[in-house]
Formats: structure tokens, sequence, C-alpha cells
RNA sequence: UGGGGCGUCGUCUAAGGGCAGGACACCUGGUUUUGGUCCAGGCAGUUGGGGUUCGAAUCCCUGCGCCCCAGCCA
């Protein structure tokens, strides 16, 4: 029994800096996202890290909006992300703007400026990367690096009034332009943006940059350990360096690698491309990595969590096969989803035996793994949907279920034998003819003789008709970031739409987003795009299919 | 080429001087009224070379490889 659990590098230095005391035994934690875009799975290993951690130490964890470019937020962004970590299971102890410190980050900037620390540079973004130097070669000094701190001050108090056009000055911080690091180079602490802010809308005309902004928010809110990613590591120096230099709280950056899945992308600017140019319906649209797309896709929050738990917390580069992440949902839907029956290719089944104008209430279990489900009545008949795969008129050797001549079992009902194929003009199999045997009601022979498959109906009568959604990987490579443009390997199968399907009637009450298994084909849920007319169900993830897998293989090898 | 990081089964991740373990994937077989689930078994790894040590994935030296940084984005 009690295992003892793998400590990731960050709780080993969380645990060290509880022993030494070092920020008295306090654990804060924050999510910081920037509100330009939903969030995806690769933030909810963020969200899960940082939550998580508060909540292991018995610490806290804010919600933090990072919105200090109001060219690119949204306020509507900002309600979608409130709406993903909630739904993701966390509860934020702050909700945060780093805008709502906008003054006192300004205040802060004068007071660099006294210290001779930072200077107003009027050179252009141009000519600022020009003097940067390369990553081999020093940078040169900013001609304007020595003008005097009252100069900085009225400088800096003009833009602020608005005086200036955007682009036109900045204030920068003086540390070296021959620092090795890049960052170090007399960064822009303050940029003019003459732009309306989702939420302090035009009380200001200078916006603070990333690297200023970040650390101040986490030394006011009293954050202890600031976790970011990797790419963050280069810009910590110059996170100590501000708050050195300003003599205020001082939290710790430790940086961890980042989520990749195979077969998707992360970048949000790259998301941002496929909903601005139509290539997917929105952010929510069930093939995107969005935790809105997942959610109405059909994932749980359990199986992102769970998800998250086999990830990992470490500093080297990884990409997570999308299979796992689909193995981690199966099995959490294995465990709660009800079964019902549903035909996505319908071919009508006439039983010829069966009394015409008759039909029984069959009983059928709802969730042979949790036996608190308990079970339903399945109407049947003598006319029937089944799926069209699962008859072939001249099978092959492996094939085991329906075929002329050959006693198969309809779940939970009879054996039947089809002994007539109908077709119509084109040759296409369009009706079977089959009979029933009696005595095997409920799905098994008296006699003990066996069949060797098991399929799934509808009975043709009471069957809703319905259109699924098939959702397949978004790209067709396993690496889309790679490629020059990714949009060139979009997967155009990405997406299936099948109408008229034929669904047992208890799926009528299915609710918008509830986990179904339509029994021998996968999980599925209800779409936000149903109608009363029509319902429509998105195919979360399908059940694993050995029989498709070996197909396919056969396939492969004949090629 | 400057700086910052990272190298363990195919993929993720443990082992922090003491039997290289787990999960997914893959392969066998068993159970089964879902070709699902479940069960049993199997395949497969420490970036190269030196050194320290009774003992090295782990410590040291030295190669090699990969990632990030030259936004007035975050």
């Amino acid at each position: 029994m009690n295992v003892k659990k793998h400590r990731h590098f960050i709780q080993r230095i969380i645990d060290e800096d509880n022993a030494t005391g070092k920020f008295d035994n306090r654990v804060h934690t924050r999510f910081p996202p920037e509100p330009n875009g939903h969030l995806h799975i690769g933030h909810a290993k963020a969200i899960c890290l940082d939550f998580g951690i508060a909540h292991e130490y018995d610490g806290k964890c804010n919600l933090r909006f990072d919105d200090t470019n109001p060219i690119a937020e949204e306020e509507e962004f900002v309600d979608a992300i409130k709406e993903d970590v909630h739904w993701l299971g966390f509860e934020w102890d702050n909700l945060c703007f780093a805008s709502d410190y906008f003054l006192q980050m300004y205040d802060l900037a004068v007071q660099l400026i006294k210290q001779g620390d930072a200077f107003i540079c009027d050179l252009t973004a141009d000519e600022i990367r020009k003097t940067r130097g390369t990553l081999t070669e020093h940078g040169k000094e900013s001609s304007y690096r020595e003008r005097t701190i009252e100069e900085n001050l009225d400088l800096f108090k003009r833009m602020r009034s608005g005086e200036f056009p955007n682009g036109s000055r900045t204030l920068r911080a003086k540390i070296d332009m021959a620092h090795p690091n890049l960052n170090m180079r007399d960064p822009v602490i303050y940029r003019i943006l003459h732009a309306t802010h989702h939420n302090t809308g035009d009380n200001w005309c200078v916006y603070p940059m990333y690297d200023w902004a970040h650390g101040l928010e986490d030394s006011i809110e009293g954050v202890t350990h600031s976790l970011c990613s990797i790419e963050f590591e280069d810009h910590r120096l110059l996170y100590d360096w501000y708050l050195d230099k300003l003599g205020v709280y001082h939290p710790q950056q430790i940086e961890f690698a980042r989520l990749n899945l195979s077969y998707t992308i992360m970048s949000k600017r790259k998301l941002k491309q496929l909903v601005d140019g139509g290539h997917v319906s929105d952010w929510d649209d069930p093939r995107m990595p969005t935790l809105s797309g997942m959610r109405r896709r059909g994932f749980t929050p359990q199986s992102i969590r769970d998800f998250m738990d086999e990830v990992g917390i470490a500093k080297r580069e990884n990409v997570m096969e999308i299979e796992k992440l689909e193995a981690i949902l199966r099995d959490d839907l294995n465990k709660r989803a009800q079964r019902r029956m549903a035909v996505l290719n319908p071919l009508k089944v006439i039983i010829n035996n069966y009394p015409e104008n008759e039909s029984e209430e069959l009983e059928a279990i709802n969730n042979p793994e949790d036996d608190s489900a308990g079970s339903r009545k399945v109407p049947f008949g003598r006319e029937l949907y089944i799926e069209s795969d699962d008859f072939m008129e001249d099978p092959p050797k492996k094939f085991f279920r329906m075929a002329p001549g050959r006693e198969v079992r309809l779940r939970y009902a009879y054996f039947i034998t089809c002994n007539k194929v109908i077709k119509d003009d084109q040759g296409n199999i369009i009706e079977l003819h089959c009979t029933y045997d009696p005595e095997t009601k409920g799905g098994s022979a008296p006699d003990g003789r066996k069949v060797k498959a098991t399929i799934h109906w509808v009975f043709a009568k009471d069957a809703l008709d319905t259109e699924v959604r098939l959702y397949d990987r978004l790209f067709s490579v396993p690496d889309p970031a790679a490629v020059d443009n990714f949009l060139d390997v979009f997967n155009p199968n990405s997406l299936t739409v099948i109408s008229h399907c034929k669904i047992e009637p208890s799926l009528l009450e299915a609710e918008i987003g509830e986990q179904i298994q339509f029994e021998r084909l996968g999980y599925f849920c209800k779409d936000t795009d149903s109608t009363t007319e029509t319902p429509v169900f998105n195919r979360t993830v399908p059940l694993r299919n050995t029989r498709a897998k070996l197909e396919k293989q056969q396939h492969g090898q004949k090629n």
C-alpha cells in the first residue's frame, strides 16, 4: 500500500524552501493567462500544476489575467478562460488583473528612473532592433541613454499624458548593451499604445512590457513560486534584476517544460488562424485542442486531470502521444458512460418469421462496469436496422459478423440467421431477410449453442433519426508545427458528418454533453447544435478496435 | 559562433551512489451477450569516451546531439 509517490523537481524545491523557511512556509502560486484566445490542453498542464501545488501545500493560487497588451486582448476571452478553469475543476483564491496594478507599476517605473536605472529612448522599433546587436556581437548604447533624470521624468510623464504618438518613445532599463543575455540589453519597459483596454478603457496610453509587469504582479500578489514554461528561463535574470533594483518582495520563478501533443498544435497564434480562416467552426470546434473544444467533444475534466498526472513535470522537451490521451479518456468514459445502441450506417433487416405489427421490450444493461446504472427496456420487432459494416455477402476468413446462412446474436435480443440478400439495380445491398429463433430471447440459446458475433441494432419503427459527427486528428502528420505551413497538413478528414443515423428512443432524453457509449462504436455526446427535430451527436473517441487495426495491417501488407 | 537549458524503452516518466521500474504503444494467450472492458505473459532504454568508486543513469572531465533567445508579443 503506502507507495511513496514520486516528487517532481518543483515539489522538491518547495519542500526545501519550506525546510529553510524561505517564504515563511507559505506557498502561493498563480495561473497567469493572457486573454487573447481560448485556453488549450497545454494550459491545462500549467493549471493543474499551479492549482495542484497550492492545494497540496495548503496554499493559495490566483487566477491572474496578464492583460498588458490591449491590442490583442478581449473581455470575451476573460469569460471563456474563467469558465474553462472552473470546468477543469479548480477554484481560484483571488481573481486578479495585471491592469489593476497599472498605477503601481507606473510609480515603480518612476522610482527606477529616479534611481538612474531607466531612461526614455527616442529610437524607433527598427533602430532599437538594429542596435541590439546579435547573438555574437554586442549591442550599441542608445544616444538617449544619458539623459538627465529630470528630463526622463518629464518625458515619461508626458508619455503617459498622451503627448506622443505610438512608437515614438519607450522607457528602457539601463543595464548593459554588451550583455550575453539579449534580454539584458536595455530592454523596453513601457511602450506608447493609444488603444482602448478591455479593463481600463482609455485611462492609459502607455503599457508595460511582460518582463516588467510579470514580476511586479507576482510581487504585489505575494506569490512565492512563479511557475512558467521553459522559454522564460532566459528572462529570469531580468525578472530578478527588476525586483532587486526596486527592492520589493521577490518571488522565485521556476520553469518547466510545456506540453506538446502529437498530431496537433498548441500555438495560440495558429489556433486563432484556424478559427479566423474558417478551417474550424470556432474556438470550441470539437476538433480543437482547446478546453472549450474538448469539453464540447465530450472529454471529461477528470480525464484531462488524469492525463496531466501521467504527463509529469520535468524540464526536458516532450511530445505526448495523442493515443495516451485517448487511452486515459476511454478509461474514464468506460466507467461512467451508459451504453446505448445506435446505427451509423443503417441496413434494413426484416425478420420474416416475426409476427407483423407486433413488438416487445427487451431488457438491456446500462453499464456493465457499474451495477448502479441499472437497466432499460429497448423495443424490438420485425424490422430493424443494423450497421451495414456488420454484414458481408462474401466474408473473408476473419470476419465473424453477419453473412448469408450464418447465425449471429442481436445484442440483448435473439439469434438471427440471414437467408436472403435484397439488392437494388446497381447491386447495392438494401435489405436483408432473416429468421430468428424465438428460443434465444435475451441472447442465449437453451441448447447451449454459440455464435461468433454479437451485433447491435435498432428497432426501425421507434428509431430516432440523428446526425452524427465523427472526428479525426486535426493534422495528418505527428508534428504539424515542424511543417513550413501547418495549413498544408490540416487533415481534410478531421470531420465526417453522417446524417440519418438511427438511435434507440431512450436517447431522446440525453442531455447536452452527457457521455454515452454507443455499443461497439465509441463514446459520444449530444452536441450544442442539437435541435428538437434533429439531435446531433459528437463522437468523442472510438472504442479500441483490434478488428479494424488488424484489417488495416493486412491491407497495408497487400500494398 | 554568445548566452540559457535539456539528453533513460517507439512515446512520456521513475530510480538522486546499491536489482534500470511504471504507463501508453506494440506482440502472445485467456475470459466475455460490445472484435469493448478485464486478466496473464512478452518485446523494448540510460547520448559517445574517459575518470572517481567495492559499486555510476546518478558524481567529475571531455566530446556529440537537440531546444530556446536578436517583438515597442506574452
